[in-house]
DNA sequence: ACCTTCTTGTTAAAAAACGTTAAATCGCGA
DNA sequence: TCGCGATTTAACGTTTTTTAACAAGAAGGT
């Protein structure tokens, strides 16, 4: 189990870290927000961040902000200062899930990660085979096969259709998608994103009850009605 | 899903408000017992009411035994000050659901109001199909149908359709409508909407028994004469 | 009833977003 | 280096959404 873990503090940093993983979680320790946001673009399957609020370079919120644009579903404990409120309200609202004021003992914030994990847990595991409609896709091995016929993906095509297919009956903002397979929104990633859409349609084809609906202004959404 | 929260410390109130919200309630702020009260009254659908007990003009024990009056079935949760034995016994007399005792982490509460709602409701299946009059209207598939003949609706169109159809024959507001589809209600969205109105308006035409009235300084109604 | 003010209806034009196709460029293995 | 598939850039077409302007309707005061 992965633990992303952005605190600025050496020693606090050291002593979280050896705590959780003698408790049998795999932490990623990050001295500050640019570190630990280039350590969650590369790192995959992470079960968990735990933010500290003030942090050079990138502040706790900020943070969490571009984490959420990557991914909406990993949750977050902060890691406050005092019992600021106003850290507190900020914090809840870029979707915290709990948040845990200093000093505080290494048991408590156990236990709020357990809490965490135990319902975050039934939410789908991270695969790497998906099925929609008559298709199946395998991620990994970048096939989407249909009926017996199968077509090969491109690494840019399999990134894109992972991504709806993990998100499948929800619309997938542009930037999000963006993000997730070009690192970056620019104007030219996102035209080059419409061009991928396309070619995904044009594979989706055959089964007309899969579809990528547009939600214009928004982003993108994959459909399966069948 | 609707939260009645009647709460009087401004600070808590204002969080637990963002933090529901952020999890996808639709919750009503409350800062006294009588507003609560009166906001219960007037309120249609509500899933859950958090009540504080120690609350100005009405406590939290006398809100719950009006609300029982009007609803019997209606599940309630007490935040209480501290692990007052008294309190609990009390509330639970009057048929509350659970209490949780301040302070408590969001994360907490949240997996009470989700398993109460979990027993409360066997969690109805959203549809994504609707029918007024002669049309059949498929959400998800954005298509509308009459006869044989059958409109593809934009994004926009389909998700203000959908507000309306999942309140046939109940007005509408300008600003619930405006918030649901375009996330905020200012001029310049208003004046869309109206425009959006004229679409939806075009395209149900043909069943006469099937019209969007409009309630001046109000909003709309979808009603379904047929 | 008449006037005023605010809200809503309607239509057209402007702007923004998205779709499609093809050409240019990149990157990598032969 | 050449060739080739993958990806990006460009250009142009289409659709969706917003903005604007004006007409029409409703509400309230006199």
């Amino acid at each position: 189990m992965k633990v992303l873990l952005a605190e600025d503090d050496q020693n606090l940093g050291m002593i979280l870290n050896d705590y959780l993983t003698a408790k049998g979680y795999e932490t990623i320790l990050c001295r500050d927000g640019e570190e630990a946001l280039a350590t969650f673009k590369k790192t995959d399957k992470l079960a968990i961040c735990i933010l500290d609020v003030m942090m050079p370079k990138m502040d706790g919120f900020e943070l969490a902000e571009e984490i959420r644009q990557l991914d909406s579903e990993v949750p977050m404990i902060f890691l406050t200062a005092k019992s600021m409120k106003e850290d507190t309200i900020a914090g809840l609202k870029l979707g915290a899930d709990d948040y845990i004021t200093k000093p505080f003992s290494m048991e408590e914030l156990l236990l709020r990660i357990q809490a965490i994990l135990r319902r975050s847990q039934p939410s789908e595991p991270k695969r790497s085979q998906y099925t929609f409609g008559k298709f199946t896709y395998d991620y990994e091995k970048r096939l989407l096969q249909y009926d017996s016929q199968e077509v090969k993906l491109t690494s840019k095509e399999a990134e894109l259709l992972k991504v709806f297919a993990q998100h499948i009956n929800q619309t997938v903002d542009r930037t999000k998608a963006l993000k997730l397979v070009w690192g970056d929104d620019s104007y030219f990633n996102a035209r080059s994103m419409d061009v991928y859409i396309a070619k995904l349609r044009k594979y989706l084809k055959p089964d007309e009850n899969v579809q990528i609906l547009t939600v214009h202004g928004q982003g993108f959404k994959l459909v399966d009605l069948s």
